[in-house]
Formats: C-alpha cells, sequence, structure tokens
DNA sequence: TTAAATTTTTAGGTTTGTCTAAATTTATTT
DNA sequence: AAATAAATTTAGACAAACCTAAAAATTTAA
C-alpha cells in the first residue's frame, strides 16, 4: 500500500510523540505537522480507515502495529539519508535535517536496501539517533549524558545536544566526536563538573554544561 | 520561487518534447504527463501566469526563457541522481529512471551542488545522455548511431537504445559499453551490417540492428 | 459539583490538480 | 469551399488536504 507524503508525516509525527510523552493529543500533533486541530480529526479518520490508528473519537489515538511499522521505515530512511548527507556529502549536522524530510518520502524499497549497504550499515545518524534496520529493529540503548553515566566506565560519545559553533569548536578542541571512547573517572560535587578519560590525550575537565550536552552509550 | 511536483513535471515533459519535435501540442503532453487534454489546458494558464510558458489558446505554446532554466535544473538533478544511483548504488541502467523522477524533485540547491561535486562532475547519465552544468549548460554532441558516424573515426560510446536483456547480453560479448572506444571500418550496403575495430579486440561485425542501437559522441 | 477553560469535532469553504462531457476552434479532405 | 475530423477549451465535478468559526465533549478548578 502507498501513502501520501502528508500522511506519512503524520504517521512519523505520532511516533515521535509517542516515544517521547507516551499519550499523544491532537493538539500537539498540529503544531508538530505544522497545521491545525481540525486538519488533525480529518486525517485521524483516514489513518483509521487505513487500520494505522486507532482512533476513538474525544477520547484517544495511538498506531497500530502497521502505523508503528510504517513510522520506522520513515524514520530509518530520515536517519540514512541524514548519515549520507554527512558522511559521504560533507554537510554539516545541523543542515541536513531538512532535506532529509524530503528524501525520507523517496518509495523505493530497493533503493534503502542500497543506501544501506553503500553506507556500511550504520546504527546511528549523524545526531546519535539510532537507525532501525530493515526489520525496524534499533537500538534502545538509553542515552545518558557524561553527568549520569556511572563512573569508570567506557562510554561512547552517540550525540551532541547543543550544536551551536561555540560547541562544536570546544569539543574539536578536546577531540571529542561522534564515536569517541570516554570514560569519566570523577565528578566534583561543587560545581557538577567532570574529569574525563580519552584513549591516548591527557586527562580533562569538562564543565558541568558541557557534559550534560555530550551523550553516550554504554 | 518554488513549483509543486505537478508543475515541475509538466515543464520537463515540455522541455523533452521540445528537443524531440520542435513543436509541442497539448496531446502529445497529456499523454507523457499521463493525463488529460483539459487538465493540460488548465495546467498552461497557470503556467504562463507563473512565466513558465508562452501560450496562446488554440495556438501553441512553449518554454519561456524561466521554463527552460528550470527544465534544466530538473533535468540535471534527474541525471545526477541516475549517475548516483548506477555508479555508486550499483543499480542497472534500466533499473534508476522512476526513482531519479522522484529524486529530481528534492529541492535544496546546496544538495545537488554537493551530489555533483560528490560524483565529480559527470557529463553523461548512465543512458549517455548529457547532464546540464550548474549554469545549465551541456554537451549538445549530437548523437549518431554506428550506421551514421564517418568510417574510420574514433568514437566514444555513450547510449545504448534498446536496453533490453538480449541486447546486453549481446553487448557483454563484443565487450561493448558506455566509454567503449570505437571505429567503424567498414559498412556493407547489402544488408547496413558495420565492421568495428576495438582496440586489443579482434575486428567483429554487427548487424544493422544492432548497430542502429548504439550511440556514440565523435 | 457546577462553572470555566480547554480540547476536539463538525460544518462549510478553499486550493490544487484532476476528470468527463459538451462546445469551440483549427486542420484535413473531398 | 463545405464537410468532416481532430485538437483544444470551457463548464461543472471531485478528491485530498487544508482552513475558520461554531458546536460539542472533556477536563480542570472553584
Amino acid at each position: 500500500m502507498k501513502f501520501s507524503v502528508s500522511e506519512e508525516n503524520y504517521i512519523k509525527s505520532i511516533y515521535h510523540l509517542q516515544v517521547q510523552h507516551q499519550r499523544v493529543n491532537a493538539t500537539m500533533l498540529a503544531a508538530m505537522v505544522n497545521t491545525k486541530a481540525a486538519s488533525v480529526t480529518d486525517m485521524l479518520k483516514k489513518l483509521q480507515k487505513k487500520t494505522l490508528v486507532d482512533y476513538e473519537p474525544y477520547k484517544s489515538f495511538v498506531l497500530t502495529e502497521a502505523g508503528n511499522k510504517l513510522a520506522l521505515t520513515i524514520v530509518r530512511k530520515h536517519r540514512l539519508w541524514e548519515y549520507f548527507l554527512v558522511n559521504k556529502l560533507g554537510f554539516a549536522w545541523d543542515e541536513v535535517h531538512e532535506i532529509a524530510e524530503e528524501l525520507e518520502h523517496i518509495g523505493s524499497i530497493e533503493l534503502v536496501k542500497r543506501l544501506d549497504e553503500f553506507l556500511e550499515f550504520p546504527s546511528f545518524d549523524p545526531h546519535g539517533d539510532p537507525i532501525p534496520n530493515s526489520r525496524g529493529k534499533m537500538s534502545i540503548l538509553k542515552r545518558s549524558n557524561l553527568t549520569e553515566i556511572p563512573l569508570k566506565t567506557t562510554a561512547i560519545v552517540n550525540y551532541i545536544q547543543d550544536q551551536s559553533a561555540t560547541m562544536l569548536d570546544l569539543l574539536r578542541h578536546y577531540h571529542i566526536g561522534i564515536g569517541t571512547k570516554i570514560k569519566v573517572s570523577k565528578r566534583f560535587e561543587f560545581d557538577g563538573s567532570v574529569e574525563i578519560k580519552i584513549d591516548k590525550l591527557p586527562d580533562a575537565v569538562l564543565s558541568c554544561q558541557v557534559a550534560k550536552n555530550i551523550y553516550c552509550t554504554i
């Protein structure tokens, strides 16, 4: 079955809202798809007919199994394209989202398969978000920032929240990037700063503000 | 100014029809965009308002300068994506057209620029059609087939018209592909067959039927 | 537990791009 | 040049996806 770009955007947005907050409401969804609540109602009816959402007027709506599956294929495409844009075309992290919003609606399944292969089956996109595999599975590794992870445990950086130029500059200075293996050796209660160890580099101390923005998987 | 996928498809189709036959009519255009003549009329009015076509009811229509420019950017995107699909993702010639039909409508100019760069500024797509550069210029080298090119002149294969499996099989046998340097040494009037020379290979004779399908630039 | 506030739905429109059927205009034949 | 054929345009509708304004339902708060 084929779906319109609009339908796909609704499904994707419901998915993201369900992941963040567990209960979704029409107002939030309207804001996310950049439309009005009345239009959301119209679309929910349509999506229910297509068995992508379970919808109870005035009550609630959730993705069905089929809806969830569709959402994952869209998220998969979005993140694979982001990876391509950054790692093959040399775009910066913060330039790729909008372009991927368009590319994620390209239909061909074979294209996605081959793109995945070409990129060597990446597990995380340039923002550190996990990429669902062809069966819709992805790491659900909880990402924790450097103020949260256990001491003396090797973690791998996979997400930077604040992507401002100044933050990027700072990260370059400390040789920290996506994929960097890092260990927190000490936390200073006074100001929340952390001491880190990175292989082959001298120990360093990061301010709480910085540490909060660096997310890792363990 | 932004244009809808439909508008872009009309512009692209008018362009292609103008290149092939010099005069375009509404019936042909309707067939090409897979719709009815009445819809073409509607769209022509809209495109005229947007100054992409010069349109005289009941008489004729042609692309304006702006329309031509737009058409070239679409053709450029289409051919660059085809090149990408074949040369980076490993698709076969005949599998990429439909996918490129979708990709050609992705908006970002920066994307096209970087894709072009990533592909190292190719001049021809996998079908041998020239790729317009960022200023809309492309080789207008007339492609001639092997029954037309002058004798004893080195030519480079850049297009195969019939892309059936049987034709591809035959070409593989003769070691002929896009980019192959080939010379026609003799033409047999009787049946139109041609004798060809390819470096490091023994001379061979191709039937007229085959020769007609192999296009070269000189 | 009512009243007020918020959320959601309905009703009626709009725009884009399509359609069919009928009316026009242009082109072709005799 | 008139008659027929073909191409084109108009008129009126339709589906998708959106909108505004008003009505209905639900939630929150007094």
